[in-house]
Formats: C-alpha cells, structure tokens, sequence
DNA sequence: AAAGCAAATGAAAATGAAACTCATTAGGGT
DNA sequence: ACCCTAATGAGTTTCATTTTCATTTGCTTT
C-alpha cells in the first residue's frame, strides 16, 4: 500500500501508468533521499549514475507523474526550482518547512495545522485541500556560532 | 512615516538611494494595486501607461530594491513568476494567503501565528524571521456554485 | 548655472528552469 | 513474434529573470 519499489508499480497500473525502468530509477533515487528535497535537475544527475540514458525531459514528466499519482509533492524554497518530496496524505497539514538564511539547510517539522484550515472554513468558507508553510529564519547552530563570535569578535 | 509618496524619498534616502522618476512611478502602481499581488510584468505594463520610457530591467531593479527596503515583500502563488505586495511588518505573522484552485482568486486572511514562531523556536531554536502560509483549495463562491451545479445536472 | 561623478537606466543579450516536438523505442496484450 | 500505444531522448523553444554595457540622470561641488 505504501510508496516501496514494490507497492509503486501497482500504484502506476492503478492509474494506467506503466511502470517503465526509468520510472523505478527515479523512484530509487527519491527513496534514497528521502531527506532531501531534491530538484528535477538533482534527480536528473543522481538517475544517471545508474540510468546513463535517461533523458532530462523524462525526469521532469517522471516527477509530475509522480505528484499527480501522489508519490510526490512538489515545494518551492525560494531558489529558483521547484523541488520535491514525498507526499504523505495523511500529513498535509502537519508538515512545515524551516530554512535557514544562513547557512541554507531545510528543517522539516510536523506542526498540527488542522485547527487552522477548521477556522479559515468556519470564517471564509474556502475549503483548503493542501497547504504549505514556509519558514525562513535562523537556525539554532547558526544562531550559536554567531554567539561565538561575539565573544572574540575580529579573530 | 509609513508607505506613502511622500515618505517614500525619505525610507530610499536613509538607504543611500534616489528616489527617480522610475521608482516614483512603480512606488504609485504599487500603491494603486494594494489589494492585488502584482507581478513584474504586470507593474511594467502598468508603469508604462504613465512612464511608457521605462524598461523592464528597471522595474525588476525597483521591486527588488523595494524589497530590500522593506517596501515590498513577494510571494510565490505557484503560476511560475514572483508576485509582490506591500509589506507590513508589524503583521509578518499575521498574512496568509488562499488559492482557489478553480477561480485562481487569491484571498488575504490575518491569522495570528505568533504562537507557531514561539513554538519552533521553543522546540528548535529555530529563530523565524518571515515565513509564509499558502493554502490550496475551493473558496466559497466556487464550491456554492459547484453545489447548484448538482441540482440540475448536464444541462 | 556648469562641471564632475557615481548611481541609475534602457535595450539587447544572456541565462536557466521547464515545456514542447517529433522521430524512435519499449511495454503489454494478442 | 506482432501490434499499437504509451513512453522516451535529443534537441528546440518558451518565458521569467538577470546581466551587460553604453548612455543618461540626479546630486554635489565649484
């Protein structure tokens, strides 16, 4: 049932889609960065190592496949590309983005945001289905290095 | 003191920039568009009608020093262009934006999150210092007409 | 008011992510 | 093995945004 190579080509067929070898490359590499939030032109670069052949193109249908069939979901970090990750239906509105203006790292969170789409309806009537919640700030390493600094500033 | 024509020079000068003919035009447009979320090309098209001298690299120039200066802000709506409007940073936690997937509107909510920033920092030491709240779904026009929609059906 | 100068501008070219085209290939059923 | 359509890859195109660079403009100093 989940997103596994196995359950993965049940899904595709389920929605008429053939589980081609590109495909499963994709879907390796996606499983392997889980952590990630990768771009189409990382998931291009990381395929090829073991897919040399793969096209560019079909990485980038490849991942709007995977986002209509709900393998992915795509965010965007204010840099330019889109990225993905894995989608998580179960967790649309627990799920939140921090990152870090300095030294750039993606922190996810799972914030219970349920009370919030319950208000925006009961208030405006809009019936949100996904939601994204994006954070920029300072991490908490960073803001301890700028601490250091303080200290023995200059040096 | 705030965003107006007039205190507009004042906000470019403490920066150490001039407040020309071209900023002046996009600052009006701007202003005159409050209520709308503006993208580059739209404000040049805009501009144009009463600066029609002004260029497109001009205007990408002003809103991004606009940004800088704590003018504007931009937002991603996921249409592939940055959109901007006014910045209110006294309400940095308090702006949300609503989608509507069918009719594209795009609705202004003030939601109090001061409580998600204390709860990150609390539990990360994540310090926010922007972060924005997009969410995708039906607004209420939308959904009221799908539902007459259903009565009499086909036709 | 004229001169000097850096900041600002406009037109055009460059960049880069994403989408499209189309001839070729590969699944999956017969 | 054959057929037909979906899928692919290489190249091309689109389009938002950025950069380049020669020219202009806004200030400051005479």
């Amino acid at each position: 049932m989940g997103t596994n190579a196995a359950g993965f080509n049940n899904i595709l067929q389920a929605w008429g889609y053939k589980p081609t070898t590109q495909r499963q490359a994709v879907l390796e590499v996606i499983l392997k960065n889980q952590d990630k939030h990768l771009s189409a032109e990382e998931v291009f670069a990381e395929t090829k190592k073991t897919n040399p052949r793969i096209g560019l193109a079909t990485v980038y249908r490849t991942l709007q496949l995977f986002e209509k069939v709900g393998v992915l979901q795509h965010i965007s970090l204010d840099d330019g590309r889109m990225r993905y990750e894995m989608a998580d239906p179960e967790q649309k509105y627990e799920h939140q983005h921090l990152i870090c203006e300095v030294c750039s790292d993606v922190i996810e969170i799972r914030e219970d945001m349920a009370f919030f789409a319950e208000k925006v309806f009961l208030q405006k009537g809009f019936r949100i289905t996904t939601h994204q919640v994006k954070a920029f700030g300072i991490c908490k390493k960073c803001s301890d290095d700028l601490e250091c600094n303080h200290g023995n500033d200059g040096k």
